[in-house]
DNA sequence: ATCGGATGTACTTCATACAATATATTGTCT
DNA sequence: AGACAATATATTGTATGAAGTACATCCGAT
């Protein structure tokens, strides 16, 4: 999935070990994060840490004004709603711009994971369908091979995990989603670009409003 | 405008160095950045200007692969269609979630600053005309008050104005553009959310249609 | 007793030194 | 002469130490 380089580097190391527990939740949100401390952790110094710290600040996941001891950025339920709405629209524009591109393989694929999907509902697999669900987006986000929307997508969908395995641990995508998708397929076979937006863009308004419902 | 933070620490010195070349068009594509050599210009060490790389690289306005010397990043004329696609979208969804919520105050603002941008082009002062611009759509930006949003729509901008510097140098906003901001007032008054989105898409598809002409 | 101030400690930030890797240069062999 | 290998050089990434700033604690004064 996530194989855009390989952990060679201390920075690399750092940045993933604390990506990891930050979007798993086992950093709580105003959790300080101390260089020494974590540097010592993954035995390695001071300086490599303190750049992932500066990558993650820079992608929102951790907040650090000038000579304060870095913390974990906050976090609430409802910031779903503050993530969802841009992730959506994006998401809906990255199948607008693939809908017409889009090959046959792409379909497979999508096909393919949304089975995945389907399959990890009837488990009761929920960590397994939101992986299968953002498997789904991701063939069309990377068709419409944008730089800039693909980075954000990522950004975005980074923020939903940490929010949903801080807050929403046993909710994800249900059998309605699926079929959305199904949807999604549709128009993107009748290369019908306008569709494939707003069946996109539904999908994600739809799942949101289900997770604020209660839990 | 942008008084984040004023620049005490050597970072944000170096930050600030390197983004002005950057924006400006100064440091060209491709171009090689030695800490070593930055550092030195600005007279403080090597550690500092890595960091101020690294957020440029989360940024996409500097490519560093690893053991590699890191570059300007690449631009070209037409990665203006990559950037203002997300940037319209993300624009509309702003005046979207701002409408219901825009204030007196914020209408006044939005006036003004059209009025500077109709001043700017009459006096045919095109980097004027663009500050103005932004100026306005960040109104409703900041109204929207999601952070996502704010962040992502401030790099694009960034990202648009280094390709206008490159290549566009003489572009800027018309009369046109000026009267469809009025539209986007209008419909924020009418607290018509669908209309703020839809005018403000369209005011940045014509206005990357327009750039594509010629030059 | 509470508020203000001063001192000590801890931490952030920066600089520099070192190690590891890539690049350039030179020399040798075909 | 051209190409490949071996060595030298430059540069990137990491470690550690030093300096300056903020925070906490303790004491004194009102």
């Amino acid at each position: 999935m996530d194989l855009e380089h390989s952990v060679t580097s201390a920075r690399d190391a750092a940045y993933a070990y604390l990506r990891s527990g930050l979007v798993e939740g086992r950093l709580r949100p105003g959790e300080i994060l101390d260089d020494a401390t974590i540097a010592q952790e993954i035995s390695i110094s001071r300086t490599p840490v303190r750049e992932a710290l500066i990558q993650l600040e820079r992608e929102g996941m951790v907040t650090a004004a000038p000579r304060r001891r870095p913390k974990v950025a906050g976090a609430q339920p409802d910031d779903l709603a503050s993530i969802i709405a841009p992730l959506g629209t994006l998401q809906a524009l990255a199948a607008q711009l693939a809908a017409p591109y889009a090959t046959d393989d792409d379909v497979v694929a999508m096909r393919s994971h949304n089975d995945e999907l389907l399959q990890a509902i009837e488990d009761e697999d929920t960590r397994r369908a939101r992986l299968a669900d953002m498997a789904f987006h991701r063939v069309l986000v990377s068709r419409a091979g944008n730089r800039f929307l693909t980075s954000y997508i990522d950004s975005l969908e980074m923020h939903t995990s940490r929010v949903m395995s801080l807050y929403f641990r046993n909710r994800g995508p249900d059998g309605q989603s699926a079929r959305e998708h199904a949807e999604i397929i549709q128009a993107v076979l009748d290369r019908d670009a306008g569709a494939a937006a707003k069946a996109t863009r539904s999908n994600y308004l739809r799942g949101l409003s289900l997770v604020g419902e209660e839990e």
